[in-house]
DNA sequence: ATCCTTTTTTAACATTTGTAAAAAGAAAAG
DNA sequence: CTTTTCTTTTTACAAATGTTAAAAAAGGAT
């Protein structure tokens, strides 16, 4: 449980109290490597924290995938529209290596909110440190061209390409992989 | 106050004692047309209800503007990393019209958040909803064509063209204003 | 090792978008 | 009303990216 011990003190730092509280709805789980944890236009029951794996996120259209996010060890998966609104959510989830993942009920969650200081400004942080991380990419999309944004996901994730695939890191680059593959001939 | 109360229910229902404790801490201000409300760099010490005026917030880079954010009536203020973590902005935020404000200081935020239930799962709420908002402006951006989101932005903001220059909105949807142009040219 | 499947790169061409500069239009100032 | 300034559109050309298809490379399975 070390990599999500880590990440639930990262985002807020409780007392012993609150932090067993929550780890007492947490449930070990496994899955294989290709399995479809959240499904677009379903309403998830549960959110996840990743001990073991790494899965994205993508959303369809026509037949295009459009891959959004990387989250691997000590990151948090969450349905978004699911988590904040119960309502059906937008995007697919996949896990791209067998995981072991901790399983929390979303009702678990929000009733822990709304009994707990503690757990509502963990739930508080834990959502700002989300809402920072995608504003930046969001700038970050805009100023930087994706060559470089390209090193920069490299930089700040080295294992990246060794687990998932350019088709995937080119969508999330916002390029198609024709793009990425000049990007790197370029590059080297 | 209409718009700021109406703001501050719809993101989470308040009792009447929260609701005082949060308004009690608020400050009429007003500001002139132009006016710099945050400068990037800066660690704001404040953050604001918009009652009436409009604003937008951009990042420099080299000689250019990004304008990634327009708010108005019934919209929130802040600098980020301020208001997450004490830090220095990314954004510089200037208020396009003379503006009515609800100022209210991070820290005393802060404190309503670590002693009220109620507040920290208000602020909680605040950050879930900026955070959904974000990321579907974040996916719309990678998957929708300028044409088409220049078309959703005037129809959830219909004023928008009467407050705001186009080369700023040209900014807002990620290309230049000589393109903005042309896609208005093929529009009609 | 060989075959088969999947992933990645390369090529040629079309389309889109950017850049820079000029022209047209609108708004503010005298 | 005229001048000045700022905003928006247009033009011509250059650069970047997308599309489609084929070739090359890498990984798995037998």
């Amino acid at each position: 449980m070390k990599n999500v011990l880590n990440k639930i003190k990262r985002v807020y730092d409780l007392s012993e109290e609150a932090l067993s509280l929550l780890t007492s709805r947490l449930r070990l789980v496994n899955f294989p490597k290709g399995y479809i944890l959240f499904e677009e236009g379903r309403t998830e029951k549960y959110a996840y924290f990743i001990e073991r794996g790494i899965a994205r996120a993508f959303c369809r259209k026509d037949d295009k995938e459009i891959t959004f996010w990387f989250g691997s060890e000590g990151e948090m998966l969450f349905s978004y529209n699911s988590y904040i609104s119960a309502k059906p959510g937008y995007e697919t989830v996949e896990l791209l290596e067998e995981a072991i993942l901790y399983e929390v009920s979303l009702s678990d969650l929000q009733e822990l909110f709304l009994n707990n200081l503690e757990l509502a400004n963990w739930g508080r942080k834990l959502a700002e440190t989300e809402l920072i991380k995608t504003e930046e990419r969001f700038i970050s999309y805009q100023f930087t061209p994706a060559i470089q944004r390209y090193e920069e996901l490299l930089n700040s994730n080295p294992d990246l390409l060794q687990r998932v695939s350019l088709g995937q890191i080119a969508s999330f680059l916002g390029v198609t992989q024709v793009t990425l593959s000049r990007i790197r001939a370029d590059f080297r």
